[in-house]
DNA sequence: CCTTGACCTTCCCCTTAGGGCAAAGACTAG
DNA sequence: CTAGTCTTTGCCCTAAGGGGAAGGTCAAGG
């Protein structure tokens, strides 16, 4: 029979652990006196500390352990579930790292970052659409008052938040007849109208988002951020992009306060 | 000016975690309705928050989170110490990892495991040591009693917990003419005698320690056990096995009682 | 004007595996 | 007998919020 301290030694364990392991009813005191409240615990005891602490090398939480010990045949179970776990963590941090180490290589030079990529993902959504080959940029600046027009006489009702974005489908950059389709989130279907069409829009898991602030002119800027961050992360485009107006003409005068966000839905 | 909630949505992030960031001061809202206590973000505070998920993304908590956000200029140094972090990281879940999966393997048909690995610290220690070469096993239950009268004599004083084990010092495992040191620990030196000296050994970071429960007669199966163990998980062994003698003949009647365990200092 | 449902507030407890500290009782050696 | 060491319980703390309760607010519809 060892006190509490020399058995806490004789494992290079704390007594504040043994005190844990005790309350949480994982490995108890072979004695306890009942005057004193003492734990004695016995040699034999060692063998259910060592096969703790084995368990605990592997990752395993004190209470799956605790199951482990009372149920031993469910062992394999709670072990390939573990090793799912263990792949998806080593996974993820080899994700972090590869994201830590191109923020260094990236901030090298330049004392502060313009743009900051976020991972998040797109969810359904239904939309009023219309879409267009606008002969230059300038163009949807006259026709969007119009959809919103006619989607009024549809009944539409806007989604809250607004999530107003254009989707561009040209595969590469245009300045002329630039094939686009303005999205407009809506609450529910309505009738089509030879303007605009009510469809819904599938979400993806995962997209590449970039705040750009101020004009218009300088979203190239974050296009090309947003492009070379996927490669440097080994990531790859799986769907188009949109750019989604949050401030704008409509509500800031400066155009420097304008926010847009351009989100790529990536993969792999 | 979006309500808490609206700008939850648009950044898919709880209202919880919103009010969590107020409360730390990471991300505090535009403006606090001083009646109601209600919350209101402005759209430019998607900037900041994006600067905040984007560090998240790295894995990196809030409160560095705060200090880069106020001083830029240290961003690096948080970064390198991040990133070395999840280096350490990886290569602890990639340990994990093995063991788990080695663990698997080898239950794979038994179903229940005979011995726990477990990696342990020894520690450096001084003890009173009797090197010999034993004709054979039994021998030196005869001379044991002997090493501890003359520790006696000298005034030597054992370590509690006890530690008492054997050196071997033949790289193989051999039946007879054993080159054995037998090493008990105490508190301090004392004046060496013809048959014992006191001395001090080395401790390692990490060996493996296994227990063996039952006679010195099934001993090799835990040797055996050990070595293939350390193989499985790509360590190596660097320096003498130790056999720690805790409970045995002198305190338990019942060979099935003994317990012995096996210390492997390993490395790599 | 009233009500209803959705939204917001603060407050408190919960999660892991113990760490730190304090007050008080127990044990051992001199 | 006393000093020093050991042990006990109890309370608060960690990181990043989650869950839920009790009560106040807001906007819309009747």
């Amino acid at each position: 029979m060892y006190s509490i301290g020399l058995f806490s030694k004789m494992n290079r364990i704390t007594t504040k652990t043994l005190r844990h392991y005790d309350e949480i009813g994982l490995l108890k005191p072979a004695h306890v006196d009942d005057f004193t409240g003492y734990r004695y615990y016995s040699s034999d005891q060692l063998v259910r500390l060592n096969q703790i602490i084995a368990l605990k090398q592997m990752g395993i939480g004190l209470s799956d352990i605790s199951k482990i010990l009372e149920h031993p045949e469910g062992v394999e179970v709670l072990l390939s579930i573990k090793e799912k776990d263990l792949l998806d963590r080593i996974e993820d941090q080899r994700k972090m790292l590869k994201n830590v180490q191109n923020y260094m290589k990236r901030i090298k030079g330049e004392s502060t970052m313009k743009y900051t990529p976020v991972i998040r993902s797109l969810p359904d959504v239904i939309v009023a659409s219309m879409r267009l080959i606008a002969p230059d940029y300038d163009y949807y600046f006259d026709i969007i008052p119009k959809m919103g027009e006619e989607m009024g006489k549809q009944g539409a009702v806007c989604a809250e938040p607004e999530y107003c974005f254009n989707i561009y489908h040209d595969g590469e950059y245009k300045e002329k007849n630039i094939d686009v389709e303005v999205c407009e989130a809506v609450v529910d279907y309505c009738e089509d109208t030879d303007l605009v069409k009510f469809k819904s829009v599938k979400g993806y898991k995962e997209a590449l988002c970039v705040l750009h602030k101020g004009p218009y002119s300088t979203l190239p800027d974050a296009y090309n951020f947003a492009f070379e961050w996927i490669k440097d992360n080994g990531y790859e485009v799986v769907g188009l992009p949109r750019e989604s107006y949050i401030d704008g003409i409509w509500n800031k005068d400066n155009e420097d306060e304008w926010l847009t966000e351009i989100q790529i839905p990536i993969g792999k």
